[in-house]
RNA sequence: GCCGGAGUGGUGGAAUGGUAUACACGCUCGACUUAAAAUCGAGUCCCUCACGGGAUGCGGGUUCGAUCCCCGCCUCCGGCACCA
């Protein structure tokens, strides 16, 4: 056994690895097929956390191992440079977000290098470069000269003491802001929205073609949330108006004995002079108006409204007139803002109904009101005595209405009232409406004058010289758009930069899409599962229909990877005192160790949580170290026994299989069996062991080259091809055959592979251990598994 | 409430119809040492002296054979939240 030192180590192959530019990736290569590994490019909090290393590191060796296969592999790194701690640290601190930002990237930088990641620098990008929010800019304005992006009002959470837009992560969920305590309330303001709505049928069907984890494809199926229904028309009684309703269950219509409408329905505001208790009407909309969604939520169960007086709707098929009411369980966002009520089989309703005193009335057979599921349709007219669901259809066209989709989905709203993001490249004129910036003016660039935090509006608001900007470009009373991007617009398509980073004549040139595109491999974080994934594969979408990508999905594999938790098994916070410093690990036991500790923790493909381990650590630090002890007994004179070489082909098999499904820590186990086995042997050959050493340099890629190196390697290992594996070696000339009886291991033999059955039935019965069991007795039936067991039923 | 995932030794986990508990950590004993650390060796699911028997959250089922497939529960974790 001997230590190793791991700091020279890295130090020398880092340098020499930086030198040789070995892991700068050409666009094309001779004879290799392109792929693209891709890791979600992290925000530049300012210092590398476990986290870092567990999303980055790892990956790595599926990047390594692609490349020895014979890949042509892209593996970059970038920055998701904008977003609200800059803006925090500069209210706080006073410092230029700006400044922040880069000295934050400047540290994460050498940190991540000293991982030693096969990360290609050259292609790095950080999302506030100005020459990457160019783009960002522009790919917006492709969208809205497309009618992709348009402008409405949309309620924000608004704090009326600090006069400001919350994030929702900024509200508690007792719904008081998170700084001032206060109460937040809904405002509306004029935003930008993107029009994912357009996309939500083909961002569903779409799924079905990609190889991902079932349990991804079925979270974005959810989270869109399409539902089968119909839209139907109830005419309101005396008026030329009517009342368009979504519903998944129009075999019930005939037991719709009320409508509701919600609050902010615009019939409502057309109608309310009509109805005989305004008063009541106005409070309950203004009452509903203030309250914010998590109130609205946090009221429970208990349902409100108001009845229009003086106003009903006519069931169009019983023609009978049923009241009207408004309550905010109705959301406006969602169908079409009304509902017709069926208290008999819809639960909401009966509550509701209950409490109003609403007739209810069954029109599917059940023993008990309300019933949700399907059965025999009753007091139905025509329709009596069918099968609720085989009579939907056929009531659709009797009442006149449409079968039709309805989403969960919502557009994206993607203004904030924040400063440090990409400005929306938008300025109006004196007459307020909207027109684009112009190309020749991006990037339309985030001004410096600017108060940050300011009471009531956007911080971009505060700056004189974006208004001089825009003026001058555009003319006198001409103003600009304060608001900037969600970061999640800048993360839509930050790939495709990495292909072409810096092209400034193009986004990301198509010919070199073409080259890398689709991704082979997306690793990430769960929390991404609907919102980033969902956005980005809409940016990608609508770039195809404008023939600006070449293909429909960015992603051909997603995987989401777990968490790493603290020795005590809790999440790590600074208030636990349970962080595991990555650093001052790397300097213990070197970056190798902390690496392949991380690949051995868990299996990397499932999203479980990983508590962190000590032991552990140090025991894949002793695992290494055993096997640079082979490496240092090695000579020319080593011999490799029948056993170790084909423990080694078998390794080479599964450790080569294992990284494909990212199951790593098999992977290692398997390595481990292989230096037991060498350990125990007492030598392996030279050539052999250097076999072994390739299958090892993914996962400890630097003491590995340092030992190629100390075996005569001219070339890294990590320029070395994946060894291939024979399968004459895979046999050994023994093999294991479990004996049964009715089930139950009575004997375990070794006999040589690939027995005949009666051979194997005659030594087997031939055994006391057996032939006390069957002892005369009848076999029924045996069951022979060539290699592995056989079983007699008695 | 709805949807999803998971329950295996003291611990992280392995095995997806064929010898359950690989590999690692921890622990116990031994060697080396004046001693300790490091390292090496042996052992380590439970009951039993043994023969055997039992155990993969609980209860049933299918099968020659079930951690794995099916049915009914329980617990934990994650997501969604009046979506008509």
């Amino acid at each position: 056994m001997r230590s190793y030192d791991h700091i020279a180590i890295e130090k020398k192959w880092q340098d020499k690895w930086a030198k040789d530019e070995i892991y700068k990736v050409e666009d094309q290569v001779e004879g290799r097929e392109n792929r693209f590994v891709l890791v979600e490019y992290p925000y530049p909090s300012g210092n590398l956390h476990i986290g870092h290393w567990y999303a980055f590191s790892v990956p790595d060796i599926y990047a390594r191992a692609q490349r020895m296969k014979g890949y042509n592999v892209l593996f970059p790194i970038g920055f998701d440079s904008f977003g609200l701690p800059a803006e925090n640290a500069a209210i706080k601190n006073g410092v230029d977000p700006r400044e922040w930002t880069e000295g934050n990237i400047k540290t994460m930088v050498e940190q991540l290098k000293s991982m030693g990641n096969s990360f290609d620098w050259s292609r790095s990008i950080a999302a506030s470069d100005p020459e990457y929010y160019k783009w960002t800019q522009w790919l917006f304005l492709k969208l809205y000269e497309n009618n992709l992006a348009y402008r409405g009002k949309a309620a924000v959470n608004w704090d009326p003491v600090d006069q400001t837009v919350l994030a929702n992560e900024q509200v508690l969920a007792d719904g008081t802001a998170e700084r001032s305590g206060a109460k937040v309330v809904r405002k509306y303001l004029e935003q930008w929205f993107i029009k994912i709505t357009d996309y939500a049928d083909r961002l569903v069907d779409d799924l079905d073609d990609l190889d991902w984890p079932e349990e991804i494809k079925l979270s974005q199926r959810n989270w869109i949330g399409r539902r089968g229904g119909a839209e139907i028309d109830f005419k309101i009684s005396g008026e030329d108006e009517s009342v368009s309703v979504f519903t998944t269950r129009p075999d019930t219509v005939f037991g719709a004995t009320y409508m509701v409408l919600a609050p902010e329905h615009e019939l409502v505001e057309k109608l309310k002079n009509k109805v005989t208790n305004r008063s009541d009407v106005e409070t309950y909309i203004k009452d509903s108006s203030v309250k914010s969604d998590i109130d609205r939520m946090s009221l429970g169960k208990e349902k409100t409204g108001v009845v229009l007086e003086g106003l009903s709707a006519i069931n169009p098929a019983t023609k009978e007139d049923i009241p009207i009411y408004i309550a905010d369980y109705v959301l406006a966002h969602y169908g079409t803002g009304a509902i017709m009520a069926v208290p008999a089989h819809d639960e909401r309703d009966w509550e509701f109904a209950q409490k109003f005193n609403i007739d209810a009335v069954g029109v599917i057979e059940a023993e008990k009101m309300p019933y949700t599921g399907s059965g025999i349709l009753v007091n139905s007219g025509e329709f009596n005595g069918t099968y609720s669901e085989d009579a939907k259809e056929g009531i659709v066209e009797f009442v006149g209405g449409k079968m039709t989709s309805n989403y969960k989905l919502r557009d994206w709203l993607v203004s904030r009232q924040r400063y440090w993001g990409a400005p929306i490249p938008i300025v109006y004129d004196p007459n307020g409406n909207p027109h684009k910036v112009p190309e020749e003016h991006l990037p339309w660039l985030l001004p410096q004058d600017v108060t940050f935090d300011v009471k009531g509006k956007s911080p971009l608001a505060t700056s004189k010289e974006l208004v001089a900007r825009t003026e001058k470009i555009f003319g006198d009373g001409w103003y600009p758009e304060v608001d900037t991007f969600d970061t999640f617009v800048d993360s839509s398509w930050y790939f495709l930069r990495y292909l072409d980073p810096k092209n400034d004549k193009s986004f990301s040139n198509i010919d070199k899409q073409k080259k890398w595109m689709p991704i082979e491999m997306y690793s990430g974080g769960a929390e991404h599962t609907t919102v980033h994934l969902l956005y980005s594969r809409f940016f990608y979408k609508a770039l195809y229909d404008l023939k600006l990508v070449h293909d429909k999905e960015p992603y051909k594999k997603r995987m989401n990877r777990g968490i790493i938790l603290g020795t005590d098994g809790a999440k790590m916070s600074k208030s636990k005192g349970n962080v595991i410093d990555p650093d001052s690990q790397v300097k213990s036991v070197g970056a190798d160790s902390v690496k392949m500790y991380l690949a051995f923790i868990g299996p990397y493909a499932e999203v479980g949580t990983y508590p962190w381990d000590m032991g552990g650590i140090a025991g894949i630090r002793r695992f290494l170290e055993r096997v640079y002890g082979v490496s240092s007994d090695i000579s020319d004179e080593s011999k490799s026994s029948d056993e170790v070489r084909s423990e080694l082909h078998k390794s080479v098999k599964k450790v080569g299989e294992d990284i494909e499904l990212f199951k790593f820590n098999t992977a290692i186990s398997q390595m481990m069996i292989l230096t037991n086995l060498i350990e125990k042997e007492g030598s392996i050959s030279k050539e052999d062991f250097k076999i072994f050493l390739r299958i090892l340099s993914p996962f400890a890629p630097y003491l590995v080259d340092e030992m190629w190196e100390m075996l005569g390697g001219i070339n890294s290992v990590h320029l070395e091809d994946w060894p291939k594996y024979e399968e004459k070696y895979l046999l050994t000339d023994e093999v294991k055959i479990a004996v049964q009886i009715n089930g139950k291991v009575r004997l375990v033999v070794s006999m040589p592979p690939n027995q005949a059955e009666s051979d194997v039935v005659v030594t087997v019965l031939g055994d006391p251990a057996i032939s006390k069991w069957v002892d005369g007795k009848k076999i029924q039936k045996q069951i022979y598994v060539p290699n592995k067991l056989i079983n007699f039923v008695l």
